[in-house]
RNA sequence: UGGGGGAUCGUCUAACGGCAGGACGGAUGACUCUGACUCAUCUAGUCUAGGUUCGAAUCCUAGUCCCCCAGCCA
């Protein structure tokens, strides 16, 4: 069921490679994914990672996975596990080229001291406060440090007795020597390496100086022979960084820095302080939650790896910032599931309806086609009986002239089974609608009259005896607000944005589903078996509902 | 009133001096044992003002608006 991968889509990278292709700047290309292991991957990270393993892919490359674990920060490894299982359920293999960023610390200090011996870094004593100050302001110059011509030979001692533990966090810093008076403040003298008395997941105590971002990026992609250094645009200062640092000590060829814009979705948010906070404060249940952007939450959710690419080809890459419409994420599982999901029918919101003139006790079984346009799916039989479940919405006493289901007179068709006619409404002492009455026609059976009457309305229902109980989760956005970080997002959080059903009715044969299968409920939505399922217990997660053009038109009465 | 980026239908995105195209959304209709799917038609755009040119979204000039940068985070 897969779909052929986009390539056609044209973008400004592909044309920079082909461009680099064609002149003979390279032979191949080398991309890379490089996480920082401190949260879960989303939709966004599910931007790059298309983008970057789809050009390898594409061009015949290879893609790295590097963990950019240069801070020694506890957590690291509770993360690495879940993002490369989100790369891999998406699809795309990183194959022996698994890296990580503190696996090249030995490197990087022999290139921090190659800096220092050709006079292009120095330690620097300052306080951080008085970094600071010295950096200057956006419109004013900063100053020089007065570290800064301190000589090589004091440098590098400095700097090895940095290494070696002498001095307490925050004592000196190792820093680039290049202009103070720079109109980017990235190149006034930018901190290299700082002193952190900290363990490291995988470097253990062997370090307690660690190399900034800056300084270890740009040479990690060089030392992997990356050629196009993909990255979101709030890196473009940094870029003359990345450049400097390469032509002063790296001899070999130097990979492109290329900036694109992070993607932005409507009615959610997707900074991981923001995502973490959710989890923290416990608006959602956790980061799998199934409104949550993450690519653990869209799978809980039930949208799929090929839905996911497909938007990712879609949206395409571009340096304007923007805001992908949600509708567009929709669509995409919509046509995917639409596809490959096997029907079923549930009734969310149960109306009772008897049908006087079939014989109690009687069970016939109908036969239902498992998908509509693909015979392969196969089909399944279905248990029918006097006593059955509708949908509350598919009944209405006093109809408005645009509404073709059933209602007092009306004959409708029940889905793989009989045409059936309302004779009576049944109501409580507050008048509620508890039943209804109809009558079938036996001649209909299998949903199509002998005398070729036609009925406008089809709808779906379970048997009251032979449905199960299921517990279904509705979801809507998470905000309110089509752009929450505009203001404070905790502000927008919707209310309505999960509704559980506790008790709705699905046919039996969904008593052996597993976990994160996928159904379509007919004229309902696409579904998937949410994980707290149980024996006893069926839960269904709303992937995406059906579009409905019935809502539109009642939106307008 | 520093520097770096950006601006094309409502939204996302193509067009690299030569017919502004696609997708999503929206509207209308056809089909239909899912008001689904599918199909058809329609809708709607080059930030502004000048200039160069036979011809400008594209080149030039001047504006406007938006984003990013002053972590020993990435």
């Amino acid at each position: 069921m897969d779909r052929p991968a986009n390539t056609e889509a044209s973008n400004f990278i592909r044309n920079i490679i082909d461009e680099d292709l064609a002149s003979g700047k390279h032979t191949g290309i080398v991309t890379r994914f490089p996480p920082e292991p401190n949260g879960y991957l989303h939709i966004g990270h599910a931007k790059s990672i298309c983008l970057n393993f789809g050009l390898a892919r594409d061009y015949g490359g290879r893609c790295h996975l590097r963990f950019d674990d240069t801070n020694p920060t506890r957590d690291y490894e509770k993360y690495m596990e879940s993002i490369m299982e989100d790369v891999k359920w998406l699809g795309f293999d990183w194959g022996e080229h698994l890296y990580y960023a503190s696996d090249y610390f030995d490197q990087l200090y022999e290139f921090a001291i190659k800096l220092i011996k050709k006079g292009k870094a120095y330690v620097c004593s300052l306080s951080p406060e008085e970094i600071r100050e010295y950096r200057g302001t956006l419109t004013e110059p900063g100053r020089e440090s007065p570290y800064r011509n301190r000589s090589i030979e004091e440098n590098l001692e400095l700097f090895e007795r940095m290494r070696k533990g002498e001095f307490a966090d925050g004592e000196h810093v190792l820093r680039a020597k290049i202009d103070m008076a720079s109109p980017n403040v990235v190149m006034r003298d930018p901190t290299l390496y700082r002193i952190r008395h900290l363990s490291h997941p995988r470097t253990g105590d062997k370090w307690c100086i660690y190399p900034m971002y800056d300084f270890t990026h740009c040479l990690s992609d060089a030392l992997e022979g990356i050629t196009h250094s993909i990255c979101t645009l709030e890196f473009e200062n940094n870029r003359p960084l990345y450049e400097w640092i390469l032509e002063e000590v790296f001899d070999g060829p130097h990979p492109q820095q290329i900036e694109f814009a992070r993607l932005n979705l409507s009615y959610t948010v997707m900074s991981k302080r923001k995502l973490l906070r959710l989890v923290e404060e416990g608006v959602v249940r956790g980061w799998d939650d199934p409104r949550m952007p993450t690519i653990a939450g869209l799978r809980r959710r039930g949208y799929t790896p090929e839905a996911i690419r497909d938007f990712c080809d879609r949206i395409g890459v571009a340096k304007a910032n923007s805001m992908v419409d949600y509708a567009l994420l929709e669509h995409c599982v919509r046509e995917d599931l639409n596809a490959r999901a096997e029907r079923t029918m549930a009734v969310l919101k149960p109306l009772k309806v008897v049908i006087t003139n079939y014989p109690e006790g009687q069970v016939e079984y109908v036969e239902a086609a498992n998908h509509p346009q693909d015979p392969s799916m196969g089909t399944r039989e279905i248990p029918f009986t006097r006593e059955i479940y509708i949908e509350q919405d598919d009944f209405m006493e006093d109809p408005p002239k645009k509404f073709y289901r059933l209602a007092p007179g009306r004959e409708v068709r029940l889905r793989f089974a009989y045409l059936i006619t309302c004779t009576d409404v049944i109501k409580d002492e507050e008048g509620n609608i508890v039943e209804v009455h109809c009558t079938y026609d036996p001649e209909t059976k299998g949903g199509s009259a002998p005398d070729g009457r036609k009925v406008k309305g089809t709808i779906h229902w379970v048997s009251a005896e032979h449905s199960i109980p299921a517990e279904v989760r509705l979801y809507d956005h998470l905000f309110t607000e089509e752009n929450p970080d505009e203001g404070d997002f905790m502000e927008y959080i919707n209310p309505k944005s999960l509704e559980v059903i506790t008790d709705a009715r699905v046919e039996p044969r969904m008593k052996s589903v597993k976990p994160l299968e996928r159904f379509q409920f007919e004229r309902v939505g696409y579904f998937c078996v949410d994980p707290d399922t149980t024996e006893d217990r069926l839960v269904f997660n709303r992937t995406v509902a059906l579009r409905d053009s019935w809502a539109k038109i009642q939106n307008k009465l």
